[in-house]
DNA sequence: CGTGTGATTGTTGAT
DNA sequence: ATCAACAATCACACG
């Protein structure tokens, strides 16, 4: 937290580290300008994600020399296709449960900003 | 030195 | 119903 408008925004993207064939921009990131919560609970990663971490492991066991999540983004994404349903049907179970704490977590969340924490600064911990 | 970018799909909120 | 944004992660580029 800090220096954020110290570097500035840097727009710039250096795609040379991989040829983009066609560079759908899918989603750009807008800064929040507003302000965020710190305690707001954050999206749990999907099934999708549960997968990459244990595809990871695999990936960098057999390819010790494995760049980045980027080479590894793309080959999960092309296996995690050709999985059949009741495989890919573990990681929905574990992200379902994830998901259900995590809506647990925002009702909590909700009641501690009625507790008090509304707009004052005050470094209160309420735990 | 710090941070933004890119790539993957799934989930969710908003309109 | 449909779009857009964000979730983890890591090498690399830029100021």
């Amino acid at each position: 937290m800090k220096t954020r408008s110290q570097t500035g925004p840097k727009p710039l993207k250096t795609v040379a580290l991989a040829p983009r064939p066609s560079s759908p921009k899918r989603r750009l990131r807008p800064k929040p300008s507003g302000k965020g919560d710190p305690r707001a609970p954050k999206k749990p990663p999907t099934a999708f994600f549960y997968f990459l971490e244990d595809f990871r492991k695999t990936y960098k066991q057999e390819n010790p020399s494995a760049k980045t999540m980027r080479e590894i983004g793309k080959a999960c994404g092309e296996k995690w296709k050709t999985m059949t349903f009741e495989e890919r049907v573990k990681y929905y179970d574990i992200a379902t449960e994830k998901r259900a704490e995590f809506e647990k977590a925002v009702v909590e969340y909700n009641k501690k900003k009625d507790s008090g924490e509304m707009s004052e600064e005050s470094d209160v911990d309420y735990n």
